[in-house]
DNA sequence: ATTCCACGGGAAAGCATGGACC
DNA sequence: GGTCCATGCTTTCCCGTGGAAT
């Protein structure tokens, strides 16, 4: 069933990127200056979760280095480096040996000063999920490093730089900005029609069976993907060739679940016990939770680091708050 | 009006850990 | 080895704000 996995992860580049032309084009023109030696503009990915923001930056990036022999470059994820001092480790990773920096011990600045030095060729750094960052001096430190060109992606334009620094809102907004669109219903039977060529055994889905998942992922493609891999699982433990419509009915709620199951997994022991709280009960009043999370846990933290745990897993979409102030209350995601 | 919760920002304390020095 | 210091991260403490209940 499954001939080569890799095309059914979530970080998988395609050769080809179908359907974002345009958002392509000016991706690449942007990009264009380093070709020259020169700064990038900096630009903006903005558009719903499974639109292609991260795909498309990390293709255009592959492309660039196809045709520049001196470039350097790094992928950040900003919701697991989400400190700056995590963010700037994880840029200097790609620009020299950090053996010699210490989660502890080594100031920030030591950091930024090492960047600063940095004297190589062209440097593009991928921001994703700017907005997860704690505070932004981050962003002010690359804008001020000379050499260095950022490609920041988030979901949302107005939220972004709402939380933003006004003198960065200042200096950034001549900066491009490139806006993504949920992918409609047969775009994504597209792509997905491309992960079955490359990856699985030909005819294993058919047509319908795609625009089936297309419909469940309603527009997000890495749900329609992760739908897919999970039925191909599925099918590739029954030892079967093909996907019958009962195996792709249980893969559809799955592989939605798949996203969320990956981040209870880096939960600490408190935060994932508050996650069970809530999930038990419908829907559970903040005083309440509270008293519940006492009873069950051997040495409970203060409420206030409770309610930073709360917002930690609101953040990571694992529980919903509903309501303001008195009537608020914690329930499942929909 | 007043009291009661709940929220979340910010300061400070506590924690874990590597490095310098003895 | 042992001690102390510096640092980033987590947790706690304090507190102002604001809506809901009384």
């Amino acid at each position: 069933m499954i001939q080569d996995a890799r095309v059914l992860q979530d970080e998988f580049i395609p050769k080809e990127v179908e359907h974002r032309d345009q958002e392509m084009n000016t991706l690449a023109g942007a990009l264009d200056p380093v070709t020259r030696n020169e700064p990038a503009e900096t630009v903006f990915l903005f558009g719903p979760s499974g639109s292609g923001k991260t795909c498309l930056a990390r293709f255009a990036l592959d492309r660039l280095r196809e045709a520049v022999i001196d470039l350097n470059h790094q992928y950040v994820n900003c919701w697991q480096d989400y400190t700056r001092f995590r963010a700037l480790y994880r840029i200097l990773e790609a620009i020299g040996p950090t053996t010699d920096i210490h989660r502890q011990s080594t100031p920030t600045d030591a950091l930024l000063e090492r960047l600063h030095n940095y004297d190589g060729p062209e440097f593009v750094v991928i921001l994703d999920e700017v907005d997860q960052l704690h505070d932004d001096d981050l962003l002010y430190d690359l804008y001020r490093t000379a050499g260095i060109s950022m490609i920041l992606i988030a979901n949302r334009e107005e939220e972004l730089f709402a939380q933003l620094d006004n003198r960065l809102v200042s200096r950034l907004h001549a900066s491009r900005r490139i806006r993504f669109e949920k992918y409609e219903l047969d775009e994504l039977v597209a792509i997905l029609e491309d992960r079955v060529r490359w990856g699985l055994a030909e005819d294993a889905l058919t047509r319908d069976q795609l625009a089936c998942i297309a419909d469940a992922a309603a527009g997000d493609a890495r749900v329609a993907i992760g739908i897919l891999r999970s039925a191909a699982r599925q099918a590739e433990e029954a030892d079967v060739e093909e996907i019958d419509f009962d195996t792709l009915h249980d893969a559809i709620p799955e592989g939605k679940r798949e996203v969320q199951q990956k981040n209870i997994k880096q939960l600490t022991p408190h935060q994932r016990e508050l996650y069970e709280i809530v999930r038990k009960h419908e829907a559970i009043s903040p005083g309440e939770l509270y008293d519940h999370y006492r009873e069950r846990v051997e040495d409970p933290k203060t409420d206030r680091t409770v309610r930073n745990h709360l917002s930690k897993l609101a953040h990571y979409n694992l529980l919903e708050k509903t309501g303001d102030g008195r009537g608020r209350t914690y329930k499942l995601p929909a």
